[in-house]
Order: structure tokens, then C-alpha cells, then sequence
DNA sequence: ATCTGCCCGATTTTT
DNA sequence: TCGGGCAGAT
């Protein structure tokens, strides 16, 4: 069982017996035995400290350790503190070992928290907790050890998206199929949805078969699959797949694990996809009473080997399998694995799950809320706690949020409340700025203000919905040397010097890891050329060997010409030599040699371009960070799962994300700019989302809020450029659900975008309290006061050009008409009413004069601002 | 092999 | 508009 890849040895993971709760004959609620009766009466005198000042739903939830528990953990609840908690108690009351429970992440930085925070708890009980990770590193532990029951060698490596689509390049143009009419990237991304849904080449919809590649979708994806199988590779999807697979072929294995994890956990349960759901129902479930169906408490069956996994477990193999299989466990529910009707009293399921359905923002990735919304049938007797005193925001901050979450349908439902009212606190803040430099512009000034006020930069954030929108911010904190972050951005082990190395590293470790090899074969320089790699691959391919071995077999031979067998001898006998100092050389100082004698540092060394030095310095840098692990192994597991560097933390920087990255931070002060119609909601999440698409937005938005402690500040504008072009906007319909009581319209100083309603205000979808309202405030008053004619014409419905539509593209069946509402919209073939060298005034920019004219765009230099290019709405002839 | 010019595309992102 | 990727030329 055990390869040699895991230091820690599965049978012996458990310590030496000392008596547990679990195995004892006992019932399992607390009310029974006479240990149990012991700890609820201490408990009742004196609760261990790690609970005290927990509240109580957060109490509960921690406390139920038997039978199913949905968490629904709302933003700022102390989600992460109930999770940690509810570990040490089960630690601490002797329930489990830890390598007894199984905890499960979405991301590495999820898992690192968590053991951080558990090892506050309880000391170092948390280094014994291996099976505490990613869903991915937690598969990959899985296949190392059962390596070889899914055909895979234990030393299989992980492909990471970029290998993933140059191999499906290979096997697309191998089957004589044109790569550019359908794009290996658009393919990658079809079997990853695939793999989401927990489908092999056998369960793929016909239709799905169909659409790619003139039906040639089924073929290629099995293609794909073998191809990884002589690569002795897995892609991310693979990771979870091929344990799905191996469970269900062998169900005695998966009674090991059974028997092994006591207690599961999740953490962000609404983020879960179909397969990760699948996943976690084999692990989760108890077949042993489906044989035995008399009550039976949970850790009795030890003895009891004979049972095996439900006849319902062995259909359809991930890849052999026929039908869709994870459509017909869905309709099931309640499942019969998790007994049925009339078997008796449902096997006891430790599942802990925790999650926030307002939270799920990663649908178009396979998230599926429907798991965490279907929680209760598919854990019949489950028991749902609700967090709901959020620790976090102001009373206003809450109540913006939870009035936008209102608006959608289909949620477990839940309000965040907060006891902490502060009437010094701020309402949310809306902002209006003419365009997007403006907005830029307006929120470094805010946070200079804050600045100024003794603010730590690194309490500020600004979280947009697309990265595109960063750039403006960027060059204007450049302008005013405000350091900033950027969080989500271009990663280390992304670039290329860090790519080529990992290669070198990978070939030595795998040597059947064609993608590595084909990388790197020529780099540096050679004279190892496409025809020379093509004969490779055509020779290895044909023997279905690896091409390093492939290498080494031509060399032997008068295949090749002179020159280029003479360089490949060279690559293959320094493998050799690599290879030979992988057991006994330290892996930091191997990793140097490979580096050196490969030539690639001298590569750059030669290089004179500007970029590198800097590459050079990060191979420094990656060696480094090799050194914090015990092999070179060891360090491509980590990369492979882990690909994220850490930043820098000692600067006061502003942080500047996406939304999505945003989820589960906090910031004194958010800044949420682009609130506009097609941007936030997003085109494309309307156009091919639907309805569902715009909840996923909205709750994106609510995700946005919810990170601002004290201040939240919102700004929509009102000429965006899109793909180059000027674009008036609408501001977000999600303004129009914010509640009155809780939001200000800001005035701000700087000349703004006034923006007048009309119609418009009539909020769509809210009947309550329409924002709309708001402009009736007194803030908003004198900010009308404040207009001028100009601005007016353009933002009002007089001069009436109207706009039809806003976003991108051809204007599709949802695109929405308003009428008579809104001008500029860009339009080059109607003449322009001014001429060039006309004397104009401009309400932000004051006087110019035109210089140039394209449509109803003007180019103006103006005497105080400088060349700038405005609508010719927003101008007047002086 | 390296450069140049053309064409396409353009949310969100983890593992 | 702007940048990346690729095909074709030098």
C-alpha cells in the first residue's frame, strides 16, 4: 500500500490505543454514556476556554459533533472560528485522533489559516492532522498511495493548465483536426467543466460530444485521458476524479477510509462542484447499516468487514462508466446510501459542512450552490445552525448588504445583524465621477484624505469586478506615489525562467514527462529544431515510450544527422548524470547544477535584454524557496498544487483586487468603483447566465460590501471606455437595491457626474424602498443644485439621442432600452455641430479650444487641463 | 531562428 | 484600443 512517497506510513498513523469515545459501544449523543454525563456536567460548571465567548449558535455548531451539520456562516460570523473550534473540541473531548478527521479547503491559503488557528488551539496536536488540506492535495495524496489501481505510477506528475493545453494542441493536430478552427485553450476548458461534473469521456452529454470538433469531442477527450495515462499524468480535474474512480472500483479500499475518518469537515461548502460533491458523499457515506439496517451507532462497525459499498456505487466508473451517472445520484435524493425509506435509523454521518450560499460567486466554474441548498435531503436529520451576529461591518454596511441579497431568489435565507451601533458610523457611500479617470482620480484623493486622518493604508481596499479596471488606479497612485498592491495578479511560477527550471526539475524526477521534456529540449539553443522533436515524437509515440527514452534510443542509431545527435547525446547523458545525484546530492544544490550545466543560466546570463536580470534573480529566488522542503519532489508536489507567492507585507500598500479574490478578506475601508450596467452586472454573466447569472453577480456585490468594516465606499461613472471605445453607461441596477436608510449620495468636491434618474429611478426589481429615493435626500438636492445646464443636456433626456444599449458586442435579445434616457452615445457619422478652433467651455475642464473632431467626439485643448477628449454633449460653444 | 505584421478577442480563477 | 499569438518572410 504504502510506496515510499509518503513519509508518513498509513497503517501506523494511529497512535497507540488509549480507549475513544467513538469505539466504544456507547450511543452516540452526549446524553448516554457516563463519560458523556461526566463532560456535559463539567462542561455545564466549567466549559474549556476555547469556548468561552463563543456565541451561542456558534456554541452549537461547534458542539454537535454527531450527525450531519450545515453551518450556514454568513460574512464576518466567525465561520473560520467555529470550523477551528469544532476541531479542538473534537481533539479535546478524545472523539478522534487527528489523523482521524479529514477537514477540507477550496485554496492552500484556506488550509494554511486553518492549521494556523487550530495550532493555536491545540498546540501540536495539529502537525498530526495529515488529511487537513486542499480537495486537491488531499486527492493527491489518495492516488499516491492507490497510485496503481487507476493505472498511474505513484510518482505521477500534476499538469498545470498551460501543460494541459499544449498536450490537447498535440492530440488535436494529431488527429488531423484544424487547431485554429477549434482552439486546444476552448477545449481544455470543456473537459475541465467535464471533470467538474465528474464526467469521463463515457458520460459526456451527446450534444457536448457533438459541439466540438464536428463530434469529434468524445474521441479527443478519450484520447486525452490515455494520453495522460502514458505521461503518467494527472490533470487538476484528475485529482479528484481518478479517487472517485478507485473508491468506487474498490470499495474495500474505500472502507479504510471509512473507518479511518471519524469526523469530515468543509469549509465553504457552497463552492463546491459536482465531483468534489461526490467525493465527498463516497467518503461521507456509511454503507455498513444499508446491510445491517438496525440502529447501529456509528463506530461500532469496526468489526464488520464484510460490508461493502451499494450496488448504486459501482455504476459507471468515471471512465468507463456509461450514462450520467452524477445525474441520476442527484435525482435521488434523499439517496438510499444514506438509508432509506423504511431501513431504519439513518447511519450516523459526522459531516460538518460550512458554508454561505450568499457567497457563491464561482458558478461559472463548476461551484454548484444547489449542493449547499439541497444540504438537508441529502443528510436526512441534518442539523442546520445559522450564523448570523456578524463581528465585522457597521449596522449601515449590514443593512446595504443584506437589502442587495434580498433580491435574490432561491437562498437559504438568512440576515446579518449587528449589535454595535455607532451613529458616528458612515452610511455607504455612492459615488458619481464622469469616467473612469475621474473615479480614479476621486478615490486617491479619499485615500490621501484617510491617509492623512492617520490611516493605515493597509486597511484600505479596492475591489473591482474586472481587472481591466486596475490599470486606472494603478497609474494614478503611480502619480501620486501611493503604494499599492496588486492582489490576483501574474504569479510567480507563471513566468517563464520559472517554467523552463520546473521543467529541468521535472524531467529528472519523471522522466516520462514528455511535456517537460519537449519544453526544454531546446532551451537554451541547441539546434534541436521542430524536426528533430517531430522524429522524437513520432518514434516515442509509436513505441509508446517516453521521448527522453526515445532520445536515448535514436542517439544509438544513424537516425539523426551529426549535429543534432550530437546535442541530444549531450541532453540525454546530463539526464542521466541529474538522475544519478537526485538520491544522494542535496536537492537545493542539484537544482543549481541542473541550472548551470543545462546551460539555461548562462542563456540568460547572455542575454542583454532588460527583463534579464530580473529573471535570473527569480531562478535565485525559486531555489531559495526550495530550500524550506526535503526533496525535489517533495518541492514539485508543492509547486504543483501551490503556485502562489507570498507578498510582500511589511509595505502600507492599498490593496487593489478583484471581487473574487476579495472573498474572505476584510478592510476598514472598501472602495467598490464601476457599479455600472454591463460592467457590474457583467454583459456576459447576463447574457449567458440568465437570471442565475445576475444572482451571481448580485452576489458578488454582496461579497464586495460585506469586506468593509467601517467604510464602504461605491462609485459608478458615467463614460466608460470599453475594448477602446467610449461608452456612456447606466449605473448598476445593484444601486437601485441598496436601501435608503443606509447609503449617502456623496457629494464630492471635484466636478462630478450628476446623473438624473427620470424614468429610470423606478427601480425594477424593488418594491420596498427604492433607492430612487435617496434623490430625494437633501445631499442629493443640492447636488442637483449644483448642475449646470451642460451637464444636464447630457445626462438628462433633452436632447433625447437616447441610448439602446450599453456593453459590448451586437446587441442581443436582453439588451434593454430606455427610452429617451441618456445621450452621448458614440456616433461617428453624424456631423458635429462645433467646428475646429470653436471657443468651448466644459464644465470640468473650463475653456479650450477644439482641435480636432471625430463624430461627436472632440479633442480639446483646454487652457487649465490640458488635451482632452470629450463627447460634444458635454461642452457649450462661449 | 528571429522579426514583422495581421488578426482576433476582450470577466471572474483555484487547483 | 491594444496586446498576444501565430504565420510568413528574411
Amino acid at each position: 500500500m504504502s510506496n515510499g512517497f509518503d513519509d508518513i506510513p498509513f497503517f501506523d498513523e494511529e497512535p497507540a490505543p488509549r480507549p475513544l469515545r467513538g469505539r466504544e459501544p456507547a450511543p452516540p449523543a452526549p446524553s448516554g454514556g457516563i463519560a458523556a454525563r461526566a463532560m456535559a456536567a463539567r462542561d455545564q460548571h466549567r466549559a474549556p476556554d476555547y469556548l468561552s465567548g463563543l456565541n451561542p449558535e456558534q456554541r452549537e455548531a461547534v458542539e454537535t459533533l454527531d450527525g450531519p451539520v450545515l453551518v450556514l456562516a454568513g460574512a464576518g460570523t466567525g465561520k473560520t472560528r467555529v470550523l477551528t473550534t469544532r476541531i479542538a473540541h473534537i481533539l479535546s473531548t478524545g472523539r478522534a485522533y487527528p489523523s482521524q478527521i479529514l477537514a477540507v479547503t477550496f485554496t492552500n491559503k484556506a488550509a494554511r489559516e486553518m492549521k494556523e488557528r487550530i495550532g493555536v488551539l491545540v498546540g501540536a496536536a495539529v502537525e498530526g492532522m495529515p488529511w487537513m488540506g486542499t480537495f486537491h492535495s488531499i486527492g493527491v495524496k489518495l492516488l499516491r498511495r492507490h497510485a496503481e489501481l487507476v493505472g498511474l505510477k505513484s510518482s505521477f506528475t500534476i499538469l498545470d493548465t498551460d501543460d494541459v493545453v499544449r498536450l490537447i494542441k498535440q492530440i488535436i493536430q494529431a488527429e488531423g483536426i484544424d487547431d485554429k478552427r477549434w482552439p486546444a485553450k476552448q477545449f481544455a476548458q470543456m473537459i475541465d467543466g467535464w471533470k467538474n461534473k465528474g464526467f469521463g469521456p463515457a458520460d459526456i452529454p451527446e450534444g457536448d460530444a457533438r459541439s466540438f470538433a464536428n463530434g469529434m469531442g468524445r474521441e479527443l477527450y478519450a484520447a486525452y485521458q490515455a494520453r495522460l495515462m502514458t505521461l503518467n499524468a494527472c490533470d487538476f480535474g484528475d485529482l479528484l476524479l481518478h479517487p472517485i474512480r478507485m473508491f468506487r472500483a474498490h470499495p474495500d479500499v474505500l472502507k479504510e477510509y471509512h473507518d479511518k475518518f471519524r469526523y469530515i469537515l468543509v469549509d465553504e461548502y457552497q463552492d463546491t462542484n459536482t465531483a468534489q460533491y461526490m467525493w465527498l458523499r463516497l467518503l461521507a457515506q456509511r454503507p455498513h447499516s444499508r446491510k445491517n439496517p438496525s440502529p447501529t451507532p456509528p463506530h461500532k462497525g469496526e468489526g464488520q468487514t464484510s460490508s461493502r459499498a451499494t450496488a448504486g456505487d459501482h455504476r459507471g466508473s468515471v471512465n468507463t462508466g456509461s450514462g450520467d451517472f452524477a445525474q441520476e445520484e442527484r435525482q435521488e435524493s434523499p439517496s438510499p446510501l444514506w438509508g432509506g425509506v423504511g431501513e431504519g435509523k439513518p447511519p450516523q454521518i459526522n459531516i460538518c459542512c460550512v458554508g454561505d450560499d450568499d457567497q457563491s460567486i464561482y458558478g461559472w466554474r463548476g461551484a454548484e450552490v444547489d449542493n449547499i441548498l439541497r444540504f438537508e435531503k441529502d443528510f436526512p436529520g441534518a442539523k442546520v445552525i445559522k450564523l448570523e451576529r456578524n463581528y465585522r461591518s457597521t449596522e449601515h454596511i449590514l443593512g446595504a448588504a443584506a437589502h442587495l441579497i434580498a433580491h435574490n431568489e432561491g437562498r437559504l435565507g438568512k440576515t446579518l445583524f449587528t449589535d454595535r451601533t455607532d451613529p458616528d458610523d458612515d452610511k455607504v457611500q455612492v459615488h458619481a465621477a464622469w469616467d473612469s479617470e475621474e473615479e480614479a482620480r476621486a478615490v486617491g484623493e479619499e485615500i490621501e484624505q484617510l491617509q492623512r486622518q492617520q490611516h493605515s493604508l493597509n486597511d484600505m481596499a479596492i475591489l473591482v469586478r474586472a481587472s481591466f479596471q486596475m490599470r486606472e488606479f494603478e497609474d494614478r497612485f503611480v502619480t501620486l506615489g501611493l503604494n499599492y498592491r496588486v492582489i490576483g495578479g501574474p504569479r510567480f511560477y507563471e513566468r517563464l525562467e520559472i517554467r523552463d527550471a520546473l521543467a529541468y526539475f521535472r524531467l529528472v524526477c519523471q522522466p516520462a514527462d514528455d511535456l517537460a521534456f519537449e519544453r526544454i529540449v531546446n532551451t537554451p539553443k541547441r539546434g534541436l529544431g521542430d524536426t528533430t522533436v517531430r522524429s522524437l515524437h513520432d518514434y516515442a509515440r509509436g513505441r509508446n515510450i517516453p521521448m527522453l527514452a526515445a532520445a536515448a534510443d535514436l542517439i544509438e542509431t544513424d537516425e539523426m544527422k551529426a549535429k543534432p545527435r550530437k546535442s541530444l547525446f549531450d541532453v540525454v547523458t546530463m539526464f542521466k548524470r541529474w538522475q544519478g545525484l537526485l538520491e544522494t546530492t542535496p536537492h537545493t544544490e542539484l537544482a543549481e547544477t541542473i541550472l548551470e550545466e543545462s546551460g539555461y543560466t548562462d542563456m540568460w546570463k547572455n542575454d542583454k535584454s532588460a527583463e534579464a536580470p530580473g529573471r535570473l534573480e527569480n531562478l535565485k529566488e525559486l531555489i531559495r524557496s526550495m530550500e524550506a522542503f526535503e526533496s525535489m519532489r517533495g518541492f514539485l508536489e508543492h509547486i504543483a498544487l501551490v503556485m502562489d507567492a507570498e507578498q510582500n507585507e511589511d509595505l502600507d500598500a492599498v490593496s487593489i483586487m478583484t471581487l473574487h479574490s476579495a472573498k474572505g478578506l476584510e478592510f476598514e475601508t472598501v472602495f467598490l468603483p464601476g457599479w455600472e450596467e454591463g460592467l457590474f452586472p457583467h454583459q456576459r454573466a447576463l447574457d449567458e447566465g440568465g437570471r442565475s447569472g445576475l444572482e451571481e453577480e448580485r452576489r458578488l456585490a454582496y461579497v464586495g460590501l460585506t469586506r468593509a468594516k467601517r467604510r464602504c465606499h461605491i462609485w459608478f461613472v458615467a463614460n466608460r471606455r470599453i475594448h477602446g471605445l467610449w461608452q456612456s453607461t447606466l449605473p448598476s441596477r445593484f444601486l437601485d437595491e441598496l436601501p435608503v436608510t443606509h447609503v449617502d449620495v456623496a457629494e464630492t468636491d471635484q466636478s462630478y457626474g450628476g446623473y438624473n434618474r427620470g424614468g429610470y429611478g423606478q427601480s425594477r426589481f424593488d418594491k420596498q424602498e427604492p433607492f430612487a429615493n435617496a434623490y430625494s435626500t437633501p445631499g442629493w438636492k443640492r447636488a442637483q443644485a449644483h448642475k449646470t445646464d451642460a451637464t444636464r443636456d447630457n445626462w438628462g433626456s433633452r436632447s433625447g439621442v437616447g441610448i439602446e444599449r450599453i456593453g459590448y458586442g451586437e446587441s442581443g435579445p436582453r439588451a434593454r432600452t430606455i427610452d429617451g434616457e441618456l445621450v452621448a452615445k458614440s456616433k461617428i457619422d453624424e456631423p458635429s455641430k462645433f467646428n475646429v478652433g470653436d471657443r468651448v467651455f466644459h464644465i470640468k475642464f473650463g475653456n479650450g479650444n477644439i482641435a480636432s473632431i471625430e463624430g461627436n467626439k472632440l479633442t480639446i485643448d483646454f487652457d487649465r487641463a490640458g488635451q482632452k477628449r470629450v463627447l460634444d454633449g458635454f461642452v457649450d460653444r462661449v
